[in-house]
DNA sequence: TGACAATATGAATAAAATTGAATATACTAA
DNA sequence: TTAGTATATTCAATTTTATTCATATTGTCA
């Protein structure tokens, strides 16, 4: 029951970016799409697609797709815990999120519908 | 109360190796001085000690200095439960790490004294 | 089918981390 | 003081990682 130092760094380091971060600070709360995660990240969609592709490689998150939009999500428990420790907790900070979906554009449906849902006044399309 | 996520992903990084992560295994059992972790690591000195100095920058670890030798140590307990989460508790492994101090070629005083009798560590208070 | 929209991949370059080697510093003892 | 030992620093070469951009793929709908 030896510890592999160097397969434990390799893992590690992937978490050790901060749009990575920050993508899996935001997906750990929900699945989102490619274009909501560009959006938030304020990123070139390639850049982005390139860091899910590293993550999603790495097995830290899964991918699902629904039509053109694919949505990303943690693959397993034990990374929302590993994030948990790291990010902090990430209950109670739904109003957060849903804040920044009012704010961002983003076309995808599932945000179409979260804005018709949650903003009538502010932000009209 | 916002995540800071270049900050977070830098300290991170820093454990995000291998060599370093080994350091860490060894020191958040007890403090250890820099000619025995050379010893352990079986590299050269200078190296062990650049890997050491980016850890104190960094916070993670502390140094005391006893005449020539310098010992290090985890430099809260934050860390420690950081490290556990990684690499699993360290409780119940003392044993493990005896052997080694006995297998290691460190002429340190320390480790001169601990084969001959389990005495107290240094910074018993 | 063709056009379009969302996402993915590859290649080139820029930036940063890793490492080894030479050398410097600090402490102790004679 | 000088010699010897433990540790630290600096620098340059190499390797790895980050980033950008152009382009490819895939799914949808008229």
């Amino acid at each position: 029951m030896s510890i592999n130092y160097e397969e434990t760094a390799n893992k590690i380091k992937l978490l050790a970016h901060p749009e990575r971060l920050r993508i899996l600070d935001v997906v750990r709360r929900e699945p989102e799409c490619v274009c909501h995660l560009t959006s938030l990240l304020g990123k070139l969609q390639p850049y982005v697609s390139q860091q899910l592709s590293l993550l999603r490689k790495a097995g830290i998150i899964e991918d699902e797709k629904d039509g053109l939009n694919v949505y990303y999500r943690l693959a397993d428990e034990k990374i929302a815990v590993w994030l948990d420790d790291i990010l902090g907790e990430a209950i109670g900070e739904h109003s957060k999120i849903s804040q920044h979906k009012k704010l961002i554009a983003c076309p995808c449906p599932k945000c179409e519908t979260e804005t018709e849902m949650m903003t009538e006044s502010v932000f009209a399309r």
